[in-house]
DNA sequence: ATGTTCGATACCCAATTGGTATTAGGAAAA
DNA sequence: TTTTCCTAATACCAATTGGGTATCGAACAT
């Protein structure tokens, strides 16, 4: 007993008649008389009471109908239901993000993944770099949102938007009036500093440069976010370089300058686990890297 | 997308191993994977995530699981429903009687049926002779309980039991004390008589009966059913002849006696359309017939 | 390194399915 | 009553599908 034969038996019921019934199947009249006669040899039951041209359906064959019907209408949802779940329209994703997205791509992405995925249930879980990396390694976490590179051949990465740093200072630092300023001026300055566990990459990324204009930043205060070291800036405790992320906050205290040599900008990317074909991964980097064509740092707009 | 290919899928997904599930499917390898493949195929959807030696199932591999397990428990509970159906363990059945059953085969009948087919329901129906007919003959009613023959083609007909006639006197009656009685004996006796229409038939035999000993009844009281005319003759009313059933109440003044001339006996039978091969009636036939095997009117039992 | 395991592939055969032509038997019309 | 039409069943043929055997290639264990 396959589905198909169901369908054959059910036209048969619906229609009353063998002929209309292959007509609307779309195959011929003998192949269906053979069909029923073979679903009843099977299931050793007479479904149709025959009288040479006309036939009545017998108890069995209504109560087969009845259920026939639910059988198919499961099977076709079914099939819909995987067909979508493949092509990542429904199902569970889990999107593990590092803080600073918080007020980058993150929101668009989210946003636009909705509209367009309704019916995806989205886990938005916000993680530390390396515990996020874990994730992705292990199938805990379906995609994440952090700052490429990572070492990992296990992970595939796109980058999505390049945030060029900037300088910050309070509104009452003697530099507070430029617009841009020369790295080699903070030489002596107190600096408010990325962690290193807290955002490994932005710290290195910030002692390289100080290196490179010929300095060691003299370290006042650490912080592991970005906000935190936006406004322990704005507080005077000491400058600082970050991300333009910094300039969606509304600080009256705190000046973003340009920096002169224009250092590399960090990355952030969109990552998931090598050779995961699921749907919902193919389509969340692609919502993410359409969020990031729209998405445009604050501070280049002048 | 048909039952077989799901019950296969679910096979590798149960055991996670091609080879086990091929060997529990009872075929080989190869056309297993081939199977699979071709349901991702005809899906478009990667329900397997393989990298040539194992594999791992996708979200919408597991969410085809999950449905497939219960399309397919479906259809195995379809198939078993439609099976019992067809042999008549379960389903409706309407039964019509005449009132006579009420004392002979209907009890019997039923009480075995119920036993040995539990899961059919029992629509039991006491009819005057003619609307059974009909019914029978419109497919109102299954199966019918009533005395034959029956003038009609499109019914076909089992005697069941024999219920010879006996006549009946009040106990005070100048017969009361015979064992048997001639029918010319009763020629001027009062009758109480089965009305034409509510008992045509053993009206008819019992004007018969008085015509060929010599005489016509005269009539003192027509009554419907054999227990209104054991009653009346219990009163005194008149005498009676009626089928052997009688013996069953449990009446002080009645007496029942043999007739001399032995006449044939009324029958009772059971009757269902022809060419209705429901196995319910097949199977209520059966028991109907074993229950008048075991059957003995009360009256032959001396 | 080497053998083993496991899914994939190639190729073949058998079974199943569908199509065309025709038959048989009722039902309706003449 | 006879004829015609209609409908399911049958006979036969072709194509597709499904399963089997042999074998491969890669990954894992020894």
């Amino acid at each position: 007993m396959d589905l198909r034969t169901l369908r054959y038996f059910s036209a048969v019921v619906r229609e009353g008649h063998f002929g209309r019934a292959a007509a609307s199947l779309g195959i011929a009249q003998p192949p269906l008389t053979r069909q029923i006669q073979k679903l009843e040899r099977d299931l050793g039951v007479s479904l149709l009471q025959r009288t040479r041209k006309k036939f009545e359906v017998t108890p069995a064959g209504r109560l087969l109908y009845e259920r026939a019907g639910r059988l198919l209408d499961g099977a076709d949802q079914t099939e819909a239901d995987v067909r979508r779940a493949g092509t990542g329209e429904t199902g569970r994703l889990v999107i593990g993000f590092v803080h600073s997205n918080t007020f980058t791509i993150l929101p668009g992405a989210v946003a636009r993944f909705r509209a367009a995925y309704p019916d995806v249930e989205m886990d938005l879980r916000e993680m530390r770099h390396d515990n996020l990396v874990a994730g992705l390694e292990n199938g805990g976490i379906d995609v994440g949102l952090l700052r490429p590179p990572v070492s990992s051949r296990a992970l595939q990465a796109v980058t999505l938007i390049h945030e060029p740093f900037l300088a910050l200072v309070w509104s009452g630092h003697r530099l507070a009036a430029r617009r841009t300023v020369q790295l080699g001026q903070f030489a002596s300055e107190p600096f408010v500093m990325y962690s290193r566990i807290g955002a490994p990459l932005i710290h290195t990324r910030v002692m390289e440069m100080c290196k490179r204009a010929g300095f060691a930043p003299r370290i006042a205060q650490y912080a592991d976010q970005i906000d935190t070291v936006a406004s322990f800036v704005a507080a005077g405790i000491g400058v600082a370089l970050a991300p333009s992320t910094v300039t969606s906050f509304n600080m009256p205290s705190l000046r973003c300058l340009r920096i002169a040599d224009r250092p590399a900008p960090l990355a952030m990317g969109v990552m998931w686990r090598t050779g995961n074909a699921s749907g919902l991964v193919r389509n969340f980097t692609r919502v993410a890297r359409e969020a990031a064509v729209v998405w445009r740092p604050l501070a280049l707009l002048d």
